[in-house]
DNA sequence: GATGAATGAGTCTTCATTCAT
DNA sequence: GATGAATGAAGACTCATTCAT
């Protein structure tokens, strides 16, 4: 019913975000190098159009234009126009994702300040979406487009390894820790994107990572129940 | 370029947010409450439908169809496709912020203690959320569509309020009022979002808002901060 | 408010007039063939729908069948239906401003006699216009539709001519050349879309092209004023 | 096949150009008064929109809105758009040729100079079109509108009644009277045409008026013939 | 492999006209 | 008679996608 089901994508996806290597040689024949020429200059032409117009707006006819390739080249790479975006989507997943795990990594080592570990993945945070803010802005938002579907496994894993790093710390005190790995998975993300997205310059950065950190690195710790008790 | 860039849509739109009565008696003519009742049925219908399918796949004409009255009819009351959603949209931040303003006099208060008014506020928006959450989901990403453009004003206003609330009550305590609004002004409304969203029925939504406060409530109240009593 | 005016047509008019040749090869790579017969098929059905029906009641839909070429096709080469009308109208005057250059060449060889030219030049006028008199009509009135426009310069540079070809001519005594030439102008034009026009077949043309060139020539030459050398 | 061929117009035309009184009482109730009042309202209204905008690009509502009245009352009138637009090309007819068989008397008489009246013509004609110059455009090519049609009678009528007048005439020295009829009664209207519609103001009228008679009463005394001294 | 002309289903939108009140 | 809300057929135009060269 949406409109985008007429069209048949029957599993022909012929490029992932990372595909790279196409075979046991280092050495890549002319074609191949080619190609790999070609699809990277479709996604880049594809994100600063999404980015500038959004999705709808963008059709594959500019994309091709702007990536100075025939739209036949493009269909030759992707099966149909969500396939960009979704090309698109999976790298940022994919950054972001290092990106978190690696931080995860710091913060499940208690000799990390966890206040310093926060910070440090705020900060990173903000940097790689500030590399290109209106795309990563389209792309946070990519998920309702008909056709683009990214399968939320590895946010869920993150989540309950956040949540074994909670439990594990000892200076994280939560009454429930998958509890609050949500919460503070949701609250980072909100606040990331709003900083990036701040129109206004009048938002000192550093100063809004820092409360930012209070408020989370507050509330594992404990110290801001209502409780009073401990 | 943006393919939306072809209608000029110059104060045309002729139903507002709320165009409620035309005179003082309660009652209105018969042609009039015919005319009410095909805007009502047109925004419901484009309520279900943008919900269920987005912007862009949903058509006029499937959304005249489903309010049982002819495409003509729709375009009577409404310039093109983008004013039905604005109208939804305005609808939409005009409940979000009269219930807003509404806890934030509740907070205004200081013999309202800051938890529960917090707690209060975040049930209230979920509630509201509840009523259709798709449509609501729609609406939180519809400031993307071509064409769609909501004046951020009254959003500010609000930040602002919840700001001057933050530097006279004597049980908050933190170093910038206005970086704490919006901090927490972000954070809420990200969690009410998750909240409404999470497919996942296993959330304990009571415990989830409860944490929540805790958070926010903690970094208001200044026990978070990492410079201090500890 | 008219209602073209929302559509903006903006030097995207892909063929002219005289889009001829590509290049110096006298022979086109196959895919141009392919285009240029696309468009000559595209303004050869709406030359007859629009010498049949008229501007408002041809479709661009039944101009794309009528061309056996797709819609989509139509619209890759004319950016509305106005640009046909339009590269329909530029031929027209391009051929018209030709035939009127060439006699105005022989009139201003004093050797050629004026009436011979003038009879030369509304025959070779009706003879063009009868290559296709509807469409001839449809064109001659085509100024009023919204959206085509075309410069006026060329007529008024050939009536500058024109006038100065009868300022040189010693067999031509009129009082205000400017304006004789403009009469002269004026009268040429709706008698060769009269006589075209002329449903009846009772007309006979040559008689009627002689009488005309009679009453032109006679007001030419001088003889018809009424100021009495009689 | 045309545009307007879908909507049935079976002879309901209710209002000519000039029905005036309805009945032998002068006095006419206050209902026939508010439609003459109506009738009138919708043919100014319309008289300035398609004078405006042309026939296509004006609509019943933007009639009707114009005209004070709703659109209902106006299809109470007229049948269909069409159909306002006939009434006023009847009643721009009817005013044409009441002038012309006004003239024609004259020039019937003998003693009225043929220059003279020519010229009278010549100016009552250019009054009459400058009272509305952008309307008697329309109406001067209205001819080729989808379902508008003007019987010819009355004209070809009175071309042959100018053509017994040449023949009448002693100052009067055509070969074919006939076509001598038709091509001054074609010169003339394309003349005043010219000069109604001609933007640039540095025409002269009166002289423009001048030279035309003469070269059309030069052509009908005879002195233009090529043949010499006849 | 590359190209870009061609395709055509589908969209938004208009507007002449009807008819219940 | 007047009103104006409702109707819906029809049109202009787009754009994802295919395929002959």
């Amino acid at each position: 019913m949406s409109s985008s089901d007429k069209t048949h994508r029957a599993g022909k996806r012929r490029v992932g975000a990372t595909q790279v290597s196409a075979g046991p040689s280092s050495r890549r024949t002319p074609r191949q190098a080619r190609a790999v020429d070609t699809v990277c200059a479709i996604e880049r032409a594809a994100a600063e159009l999404f980015g500038e117009h959004g999705f709808a707006a963008t059709t594959t006819n500019k994309i091709a234009v702007r990536a100075g390739v025939s739209i036949g080249s493009l269909y030759q790479y992707f099966p149909d126009k969500a396939a960009i975006a979704q090309a698109l989507l999976e790298r940022h997943v994919h950054e972001v994702h290092g990106l978190v795990e690696q931080q995860l990594e710091r913060l499940a080592d208690e000799r990390t300040p966890l206040r310093a570990a926060l910070a440090e993945l705020l900060e990173a945070l903000v940097a790689l979406h500030e590399q290109d803010p209106k795309l990563h802005r389209f792309l946070g938002e990519a998920g309702m487009c008909p056709g683009i579907a990214l399968e939320p496994e590895r946010e869920q894993r993150q989540i309950l390894e956040f949540e074994k790093i909670l439990r594990a710390r000892g200076d994280v005190h939560v009454r429930d820790p998958r509890l609050a790995a949500r919460i503070v998975g949701c609250t980072i993300e909100s606040l990331v994107q709003w900083l990036v997205h701040s129109k206004r310059d009048d938002t000192d950065r550093a100063a809004f990572i820092a409360e930012s950190v209070t408020m989370v690195a507050g509330f594992l710790e404990g110290r801001g129940d209502g409780s009073g008790a401990q």
